[in-house]
DNA sequence: TGTATTATGTTAGCAGTGTCAACATTATAA
DNA sequence: TTATAATGTTGACACTGCTAACATAATACA
């Protein structure tokens, strides 16, 4: 005997959303589809969220929130160690929530402005990027502080976005022998030996 | 008088596809509105590609042909000129032409290898970064070669990423005071000094 | 406690999508 | 010239996001 209210459909959908869309990616999420698993009707989603980008606005933020917590876990005594661990971890959400990491960056919305909370939450992960680096680094001048940031984000980001690309199955590699895809998979490999080298040089 | 065949329908079509693609995003393409605009039936593009994949594999392919030619225009004597001035290319081509570039990277095609002659054009571009980086470099160990090439493109790749992701009207600046706008903006404004220290820093 | 209001559901329907099968016409190769 | 392949059209299926109109339940207030 199902009653007519939910109950608690809204954090339902977010939930199952979230999932589906880690596992096929965000295109191949439909509310219709999300409103039959949940067992209420096709437009039930629609007294939720207004439109299909309000509701990937609510799955980008909660992968921000992840992420920050993934990156702030880490303690030591060593402020290069924190930082180091802190890119691992933010290497690692990249590439092991692929269709996430998709979501909260690319298209799917647009313009984060429209989404206070959810630009709130991608600013506290820039934020304590800049925190650990602040920490670390020795020369303390705000505008070089922003510049290196800047260049920490872009560098783990666009790593990301590479290894998602050139993720190929090894018996590709014979056909395409001057591919970048060793090198790749070499820093795949050993990424505590490739961040440390990385921040280091910084 | 319109003839039953129209001649030239493969070439218009992506032509016409890429137009949009850039103009609204690939997300917002839809072949039916593409036949629509040369005047064909709405399945008519089907006998040119197999999916809409395709379709998007050679405005794909033509976008890195495109980038290669652009990275690979500088000429100069100095070896460290002409990498800057190359990542200088890359970064514009990837910051003016950025729903192109999405499509080229994001997941429109997400498995290159189903492509072969697009995976060749992503290829080309790589090895002409890793060509130029190896003229560039005094330490010529081709695993050293590899994994900083790797470095150079994930900074850009990045960069552009980032970029497109805070190019935000400079108003909202003040809503957010601790935001990455600030630094972005200025990377932006003088791309060449950043650049120029980005490569020496290698 | 009774009632008005709001929140949260449902049904029906519009306009649009990718893709396929069956058929029509034209260009080309044998 | 004729068979075949290439390239076009029509019609249809099963989807999609989204809206309007309506139904039911929870809540706020008198």
């Amino acid at each position: 005997m199902k009653s007519y209210h939910h109950g608690n459909l809204k954090k339902e959908l977010i939930s199952c959303a979230s999932k589906i869309c880690e596992r096929d990616g965000y295109t191949k999420l439909s509310i219709r589809s999300l409103a039959k698993e949940s067992n209420v009707s096709q437009t039930a989603p629609y007294r939720h969220f207004k439109t299909k980008e309000d509701l990937y606005a609510e799955i980008a933020q909660a992968g921000f929130d992840k992420l920050y917590k993934a990156i702030s876990k880490s303690e030591s005594q060593n402020k290069e160690d924190i930082l180091v661990s802190a890119a691992k971890e933010y290497l690692q959400f990249g590439t092991k929530n692929s269709n996430t990491y998709d979501l909260m960056f690319g298209t799917a919305v647009p313009d984060f402005t429209k989404y206070p909370s959810l630009f709130k939450s991608a600013n506290n992960v820039y934020r304590h990027i800049r925190t650990l680096f602040s920490a670390y680094s020795k020369n303390k001048n705000p505008e070089f502080i922003e510049e290196k940031c800047i260049g920490i984000w872009a560098h783990l980001h666009g790593l990301i976005g590479l290894l998602r690309k050139l993720e190929v199955v090894p018996a590709k590699l014979i056909e395409m022998p001057d591919a970048p895809f060793m090198a790749v998979n070499k820093i795949n490999e050993d990424l505590d030996l490739y961040l440390s080298k990385f921040i280091r040089n910084i």
